[in-house]
DNA sequence: CGCGACTTTGATCGCCGTCAACAATCGTGG
DNA sequence: CCACGATTGTTGACGGCGATCAAAGTCGCG
């Protein structure tokens, strides 16, 4: 269990000092893999003057948090770079996984229905945010792009619900590099080269399995030059087997 | 598979001919479980005079479908009586129960963020509905109660994630009894006497595991004193014990 | 009354969780 | 830069939970 200092973002690393506060549009975020895809940008017409992009964005460390479960919930935060993880603690001390993150998601989306955060969010690599303060929505006037964003993590947990409910190891273990490799492919980033920012626990927790079937499938999968794995880094050398591997998608 | 004719919910069996259309503060609503917590009730005020519960309130019977995945999504429904699964069939054909409602609910959601139903979602047994057109809410313009349901809704879906990651057959099973009760306490109903609306596959299939499984654990738990079960019908000896056997739960 | 759907119960077996030990890597301070 | 401990990841052996196969029992409904 992590436990450190800052519970609000830390330090700004873009340091404006000086700068003239920029308006998202003038600031460029052309370098951003969530470019045409953020929600902070489609929702910035009706976004109040008063936000500047440069002044809220933040970098923040491995294992500092972006909020915790029961924190006034007042922001959204978009991924900018980096990655994330959320989680819940049971009463028994027991943490759940609910969720991995990567640059282009906005985590923090309870704070729309919710006056606390539900789970507790922590960086797994040194992070890039751009922070969302509700009041800078129009009173809670909330628009389409927000329920779309809403709806898509719904659909999301349902895929989740599926995978844990009907598949094994090997399917479970496909799925989730598959996740990783859709994300890549809707960002601009390659698809069947990435490494993973969480470790194995974090997996398998997420996954419901033991730490050692993770460990052991990933191996499998490597063994029937599915995948090339060393630690981290992850090469898939066939998707079209993983997708085999990974079965059952819901049919549209 | 159930497969029958009607999409669209069927004959209005409050048969309105001849009565002056009544608004919502007209008709009672005061035999209904949802008093009080009802989200149509509660976005009443916002909602287009157009709107009348008694043109609005449907029955339909066992294996008749609201809606179905890829329908057009124009509407909310509240189950005003009976119950519903919601569920997704996936490539190979397989089913996977994504959700049981019963009175009180709320189904359709998905409407909010997307122009077409995800799941698809069928009578368990018969049921009555008050339907609510999108229409009638002012131009999408969304208002806190919905935010708050759709953040319930999560809410309810993270923990059957912990449920499927974490939990054995025991602490499921426990979990979905403890849901209903939980689910009557709030609503005025008996909390420990109730009949369940779905089939052993359902239960099994909602909950990852074999048809035969759930029929062994509760037979378990009928051994052990916790419950009585005869077939549909559950009476819970010992709330308390059943607490303890469903386990982790969410500390707050 | 009889058929079909649903449920229960028993026997068997394999996936994967658990325990244990080892290997590789990282981070920190000397 | 190296040494050391801590963290993370790998591999093997074993056993139990629960899936699967099979069959009988129960209920609802035409």
């Amino acid at each position: 269990m992590q436990l450190e200092k800052s519970t609000n973002p830390v330090t700004n690393s873009q340091g404006g000092v000086g700068y003239a506060k920029l308006s998202l549009e003038i600031l460029s975020c052309a370098d951003c893999v969530g470019r045409g895809k953020c929600l902070i940008a489609r929702l910035h017409r009706n976004i109040d003057h008063k936000y500047h992009l440069q002044e809220n964005r933040n970098v923040i460390q491995r294992d500092h948090h972006i909020y915790r479960a029961d924190n006034p919930a007042k922001s959204l935060y978009f991924i900018h770079k980096g990655s994330v993880k959320s989680y819940i603690v049971t009463e028994d001390g027991d943490e759940q996984v609910m969720n991995f993150h990567l640059a282009g998601d906005v985590v923090g989306l309870e704070a729309l229905g919710s006056d606390k955060y539900i789970t507790s969010t922590v960086a797994l690599e040194k992070t890039t945010l751009c922070k969302l303060p509700l009041d800078y929505l129009g009173n809670l006037n909330v628009e389409k792009p927000i329920l779309e964003v809403l709806t898509q993590s719904v659909i999301h947990e349902q895929n989740m619900k599926i995978i844990l409910a009907k598949k094994d190891a090997d399917g479970r273990m496909a799925s989730f590099l598959l996740f990783i490799a859709q994300h890549n492919a809707n960002h601009n980033q390659p698809e069947n080269h990435f490494d993973l920012s969480m470790t194995r626990q974090d997996i398998a927790n997420y996954l419901g399995m033991a730490i050692e079937t993770v460990s052991r499938t990933l191996r499998k999968f490597r063994d029937r030059g599915v995948i090339q794995v060393k630690r981290r880094s992850i090469q898939i050398a066939d998707l079209s087997v993983l997708y085999q591997i990974a079965g059952v998608r819901i049919s549209r």
